[in-house]
DNA sequence: CACAAAAGAGAGCACTGCTCTTGCGCGGGC
DNA sequence: GCCCGCGCAAGAGCAGTGCTCTCTTTTGTG
């Protein structure tokens, strides 16, 4: 073995790389829908069967590039992620970050957040990078709460059992109310952003940006991260 | 004439309604991608050519399924609209009406709420039929604020401008700030929806009628339509 | 009744995902 | 350092797609 685990398994990486790279790039300019494996390989000059020696079948390759996504938004998300702002600026920035993610990745974002690829479903192994954005805004809710808990209104009672589970399951040590809203603000964020995407807001909002930051910062006070008056 | 526009228009309107019919089927069954026109003209006993004499190309038939999508969905949120009761209530109606027509369709709530098919841009043809449902909120927002107004905090300047922008484009009648969070509510509405539908929040919410109606709740609220303590 | 317009039939083109068989050449055990 | 075997690529082929073109049949109407 010249370097770890030989030249052709590194051959193997680099020619994997070059696959998804290609895909991405169709991925971008045509959307999930006209990603053609014949096309990546007619452009990487190999025959098309060639490929299926590297992804089993046209699924495969875009569950790759799903994961990469996810990974590619997390990573923009966390990167606008200023740990020494207050956590109400900080929820700002991680949506516009993800809004501004959106805004130049529009096909990978549909891949991701749009309806699913038809006849596809996504398998476990995007979990965990899907999971990035959630918890970086759990992450900062939980900062807002670290000194004595403002004043939240009680929650109905209805709702408190699966309150209660969330909470348990995502995060212990914040108040079930708390949870619940941050969910529901992750779900709505997301439709923020996709009706902006995906042209449903043509003729309704103009200046989006500034919608959207005001939009966000409801939802965070929504999820009791408190701010000066609106 | 025998009939109105001769029996040959009545034909090509069943035959129409026929082909539509079936691509619907598809449709249900397997989503947009593989929709075929082929399969519905072989379904329908008829060469996949002659469909081509009703609608010119798969996209064209897409758009009129997206219209059809549309209606059936507004025909539900007007149908849960009980116009005696308080505007809270009807608020909540709509919005479980518009949840509980995206599970019964999911694939025609993908087709026009979910990603565009890649390479579909929507005519402006679907506009009047995807204003339904926001109308509809607009109209019980107008009933819950006929009264005198409840105090409402104040606005951002920098939303101002766009606030009434669009306050002048939807609802003169609503002040700014209403109609500037009834937009964000209603499109709020459909990130909820969605991440229902497409799984986002599998492992993560369990009871989603309550989580809806309790987050749909709070939508109502941040657009003025005060109810009890929640 | 005759004629033109509308509708259907069928072949064909270029493309897709995917499979199978064949052959080449390089990596690694001897 | 040699040579074998396996990893890989190539190519043909299948079944399917959207769409076009031409030719024939049907049918409503002047």
């Amino acid at each position: 073995m010249s370097t770890a685990q030989g030249a052709r398994a590194r051959a193997r990486i680099e020619v994997t790389a070059a696959i998804k790279d290609e895909a991405r790039r169709q991925l971008a300019a045509q959307g999930a829908a006209r990603l053609s494996l014949r096309a990546v390989a007619r452009e990487l000059g190999m025959v098309s069967s060639a490929l299926y020696r590297y992804f089993p079948s046209r699924d495969d390759l875009l569950t790759a590039l799903i994961i990469d996504a996810y990974d590619s938004l997390g990573e923009s998300a966390e990167a606008a992620h200023d740990a020494s702002a207050p956590p109400f600026e900080r929820w700002i920035s991680v949506c516009e970050a993800v809004r501004g993610w959106a805004l130049d990745h529009p096909h990978e974002y549909a891949l991701i957040y749009g309806s699913p690829v038809p006849g596809y479903t996504a398998p476990d192994t995007t979990v965990p990078a899907a999971a990035r954005v959630g918890l970086l805004l759990i992450g900062i809710a939980r900062d807002a709460h670290q000194g004595p808990a403002p004043g939240r209104p009680a929650m109905a009672d209805d709702l408190r059992p699966e309150a209660e589970r969330m909470a348990a399951d995502l995060a212990p040590d914040l108040p079930p109310e708390v949870v619940t809203a941050l969910v529901a603000a992750w779900a709505q964020l997301y439709g923020l952003v996709g009706f902006e995407l995906f042209g449903q807001f043509n003729r309704v909002v103009e200046d989006r940006e500034t919608f959207f930051r005001h939009a966000v910062g409801q939802l965070a006070r929504g999820a009791g991260l408190a701010s000066g008056p609106r």
